[in-house]
DNA sequence: CGAGTTTGACCTGCGC
DNA sequence: GCGCAGGTCAAACTCG
């Protein structure tokens, strides 16, 4: 295993840029975008987590949300995030600093995230080989999932919580395996997927699969400049993944890729262990027709509508 | 010694 | 039914 640096990120809250203490990092934001809560109004929107409310209608206008497509491809359409109380808003926490977000809220409709103690007494008080308690009319449920792209030298990416990597497998069509993490915390059943762009090696595609029904364990000390409790970013909060908010899906083809910028963990190099953190972030890369993205596979194929691949 | 990682085996879903 | 690929388990291992 490899113990990879840590490298603090700073002065990047309220700045249009940021660099690490690594002079290989840097990461802009030259334009933002992000999940669509445009019509919610009832919470605040991605950027207004993240402190950034000063953002031109231009911008939203390319933000985009990704449908999901894994298990009904059409189905999805118009689909719903589950809106959770606000204690249970422990979204898994953007990657830090910033990241190329497509999000995709597989399972929609599929049962609200929480399992429940009892389901998940069950799935680990028994082993695989004992017996497999699976429903067989029934498919196993998936979690609502959030894909972040990020483009990152490092693969796992700090994000607040404690991950436990349980698998690796190598992917099809891709050189680089693809990594499995749970949360650590007990009770907790929110894992993520990490591997690496097939295209892209520098991008990192993390998806998270589930809601956090606890607090960050690690209190986001952010050690950034300019970055106050008031613009968002004090505790876990800042931290998380609107996940469970409305999402307006949009019905309409999306004129480029879906992929939208995080929410920004914005660097979070908290005091778990290896906390590397820190990202490297081009814009068009992710925003222009004809990105890598459309060549991807993997998880990014999981993510995007085969269709939309195809279209563009 | 506890927590986390590695890795091969196993299970499951899905397409053919 | 078969094979493939994704996902998970768990023993062995590493590290602090």
């Amino acid at each position: 295993m490899e113990r990879k640096e840590a490298v603090k990120v700073e002065n990047f809250v309220g700045s249009p840029t940021f660099r690490s203490t690594t002079d290989h990092v840097q990461t802009s934001y030259p334009f933002m975008q992000g999940f669509d809560f445009v019509d919610d109004k009832s919470s605040l929107g991605f950027m207004e987590l993240l402190g950034v409310q000063d953002f031109s209608p231009s911008l939203l206008d390319m933000i985009q949300v990704q449908i999901p497509s894994v298990q009904t491809p059409s189905a999805q359409v118009a689909t719903e995030v589950v809106e959770s109380p606000p204690e249970v808003l422990n979204q898994p926490a953007t990657p830090n600093s910033s990241s190329i977000s497509s999000a995709s809220s597989e399972g929609l409709n599929d049962e609200p995230v929480n399992k429940g103690v009892d389901n998940e007494v069950e799935e680990q008080g028994k082993t695989k080989k004992e017996l497999k308690p699976k429903k067989t009319n029934q498919k196993r449920q998936r979690e609502p999932r959030f894909a972040f792209m990020t483009k990152s030298e490092v693969d796992h990416l700090e994000d607040g919580y404690r991950w436990r990597k349980y698998g690796q497998k190598a992917v099809k069509n891709s050189p680089f395996p693809r990594s499995y993490y749970r949360c650590t915390t007990a009770s907790c059943n929110v894992k993520k997927r990490v591997e690496r762009s097939f295209s892209d090696p520098s991008v990192v595609v993390t998806t998270y699969e589930g809601q956090h029904t606890h607090p960050s364990p690690v209190m986001p000390r952010p050690n950034f400049t300019g970055s106050t409790s008031d613009s968002g970013f004090s505790s876990t909060a800042a931290f998380a993944m609107p996940m469970q908010r409305r999402l307006s899906l949009y019905q309409q083809q999306p004129p480029f890729p879906l992929v939208s910028l995080s929410p920004l963990g914005f660097g979070y190099n908290g005091s778990t262990t290896n906390a590397p953190s820190y990202l490297q972030y081009e814009n068009r890369f992710y925003t222009s027709p004809g990105s890598a993205l459309h060549k991807d596979h993997g998880l990014l194929q999981d993510l995007v509508p085969s269709h939309m691949l195809k279209e563009e």
